[in-house]
RNA sequence: GGGGGUAUAGCUCAGCUGGAUAGAGCAACGGCCUUCUAAGCCGUGGGUCUCAGGUUCGAAUCCUGAUACUCCCGCCA
């Protein structure tokens, strides 16, 4: 595992506990804040000198003296009211690069301690089509997912789509009537959303169709064949409406990651029973229910979580209950990650509660959910049709990727009809996912087509744009290829600065793993672009001689690796011209 | 009523969990192309980090209170 900021954190903290004689004392080793200050800085003496009473200044002298020697630190020293400054050897970082610029090495290394970690992620509702509410979840999971598998964690992906609860028994009873007229269904179905209004206002609307419906509930829970088949036929269809757009946004989620709801029904009765066998379980207005003295709703009244209903049907509470008992026991997850909405934050609050006092989850299992906020419309209300209807995520794709394909052809009219479908279509689907993704996901955001479409600052655009550029000076390299194993010279600011910056990939993906933003991944593949288009300006690179000329295309062709594969990390594809 | 979240430049957003002079992009203004893609780079201006207290060497960050917006809280998921 390579990974500098650990190192010296490591390093850092040995000498503070050292001089401080502190064990569990922290080096807290962050980037420097200014170039003048380094390449990394230790704040950590200020604190434990706090603690101890001391001078600050003093303490950090000692630290010094408690550092041994090592292969990365050029220099340390002490600064302002006790920060260490630390400075890299640029042999160390030269002997690194190229390390990293041979041929089959990865830039990413597998953590030492891999874990079984389960993603429960998109799972969107198959009574309907998926719309923008499902994008963050679906995006963020995906590349959550990725992130997790490339430091070399076991991930399991759980599409925990909702294919089961009474909105099914209304849909089946509207198509059965569709079919009874003699109606082939493949054009009704084919537009899920219109089906839907369809069946709800008949629900709503015409005498005796909701009884009908309810009875259709009944039989689908009792296992009536011809019920079940009329339920498969519509989860069939609404399946592949998910698998379209999965497809259009490049979402690595298959047939074999879907764990329905419906999977769990077998388990139901068995949970709430183990609820029963804990203690856990009242009864209150006939509805069961768990009360923790954790959750207090007013006057101190407890609040209520309801596993089973008065007339005996489950919740999606009683669901997520069972599916913990699966991940944890069946999967025997190390971690199980829930990227869902931020307002269901309460119920898992509950949930997770619930399953550590019913053992259903072991303490060392870890249970996060993953919240990210709702997306919002450029008037800053929750993003909708101008009449007001929910948009459809597939709609929304080609909308984007229409776009892309006006501006490309109005910013390149020269190239041929096929490669500007090719680039808009790469390019209106990485605007979308990453305008996205570069944004901290716990808050709301804006979606705004002309600022993630922009060519300008931390777009999807920009960044495809940097990648085609780095890969034109690659291609037109010809037959002067520089070796694999060009010694890395560092002699411009601007040289050391990129493979500083490429050094620092790693450790930067093993915080999105632990910590699950996106948008660290996105500031720092930002970061790297812009970094490389400033060596890009002051040092030429083709028109190098020599060693020199080795050097920078080695430099070159680090970058192109990093942001080819911090580009995938995210879920985008890259295009070699633009 | 109770609980959660948010509030940072005109706009959209960062801010690595308490550090040095709060950062980007857009928008505004100015500079750089016969030279590896100018879809780029460099520079200038722009801030009471919602408000009021507190904690300490040091606060956008932690604590208390207030205001605004927003979400959640018994039989949907």
């Amino acid at each position: 595992m390579f990974n500098i900021k650990h190192t010296l954190e490591q390093l850092l903290s040995d000498a503070l506990a050292q001089a401080s004689g502190l064990a569990d004392a922290r080096g807290n080793v962050i980037y420097s804040t200014r170039p003048e200050f380094g390449d990394y800085q230790a704040n950590g003496v200020m604190a434990i000198a706090k603690q101890l009473k001391t001078n600050p200044r003093e303490l950090a002298g000692r630290v010094l003296e408690c550092l041994p020697e090592n292969a990365l630190i050029a220099r340390a020293e002490v600064a302002g009211p006790g920060f260490i400054n630390l400075f890299l050897k640029d042999a160390y970082l030269a002997q690194q690069g190229e390390e990293f610029a041979r041929e089959g090495v990865a830039l990413l290394q597998p953590s030492a301690s891999a874990q079984t970690i389960v993603v429960d992620y998109s799972s969107p509702n198959l009574a309907k089509e998926m719309h923008v509410g499902h994008l963050r979840g679906t995006i963020i999971g995906d590349c959550l997912v990725r992130v997790l598998e490339a430091c070399g964690h076991h991930v399991i992906r759980q599409n925990h789509v909702g294919d089961w609860g009474t909105q099914f028994g209304m849909l089946i009873a509207h198509m059965e009537s569709l079919r009874a007229q003699g109606d082939a269904l493949t054009t009704d179905l084919a537009d899920l959303e219109s089906f839907y209004r369809a069946a709800k206002q008949r629900f709503d609307d015409e005498p005796g169709f909701a009884d009908t419906a309810r009875g259709y509930v009944v039989r689908l829970q009792q296992g009536d064949p011809a019920c079940l088949a009329a339920w498969q036929t519509f989860i069939d269809e609404s399946l592949a409406h998910c698998e379209a757009v999965y497809a259009r946004l490049g979402v690595t989620l298959q047939r074999a990651d879907l764990k329905p709801e419906s999977f769990y029904n077998p388990e139901l009765p068995g949970i709430i029973a183990q609820l029963e066998r804990a203690g856990l379980l009242s009864v209150s207005e006939g509805a069961r229910c768990v009360f923790m003295e954790e959750f207090k709703g007013k006057e101190g009244a407890l609040l209520p979580t309801i596993v089973q209903k008065s007339d005996g049907g489950y919740l999606y509470a009683t669901t997520d209950l069972a599916a913990i008992q699966y991940r944890a026991g069946s999967l025997k997850a190390d971690r199980v990650l829930y990227v869902v909405d931020a307002r269901q934050s309460l119920h898992f609050q509950q949930v997770f509660a619930i399953a550590r006092k019913a053992g259903f989850a072991p303490a060392a299992c870890s249970l996060e959910h993953i919240a990210y906020g709702t997306m919002m419309g450029e008037d800053g209300k929750p993003f909708k049709t101008r009449s007001g209807d929910t948009v459809k995520l597939i709609d929304l794709l080609e909308e984007s990727v229409r776009r892309a394909h006006d501006i490309v052809s109005e910013k390149n009219p020269d190239l041929d009809e096929a490669s500007r479908q090719e680039i808009a279509s790469v390019v209106g689907i990485a605007a979308v996912k990453y305008a996205d993704l570069s944004k901290n996901r716990t808050s709301d955001y804006i979606f705004d087509w002309n600022t993630m479409l922009s060519f300008e600052g931390n777009t999807a655009p920009y960044m495809l744009y940097a990648y085609a550029r780095i890969m034109s000076i690659l291609r037109r390299q010809d037959d002067s290829a520089a070796p694999a194993n060009a010694a890395l010279l560092l002699e411009a600011t601007e040289e050391r600065s990129l493979l500083l910056k490429i050094l620092q990939f790693q450790e930067t993906v093993q915080v999105v793993a632990n910590e699950g933003y996106p948008n660290t991944l996105c500031t720092y593949l930002y970061e790297l672009a812009g970094v490389f288009m400033r060596f890009y300006e002051a040092c030429p690179v083709l028109k190098a001689e020599g060693a020199l000329r080795d050097s920078r295309l080695s430099l070159v062709a680090l970058t192109a690796k990093t942001l080819n594969t911090g580009l995938d990390l995210l879920g985008l594809k890259t295009l070699q011209q633009m």
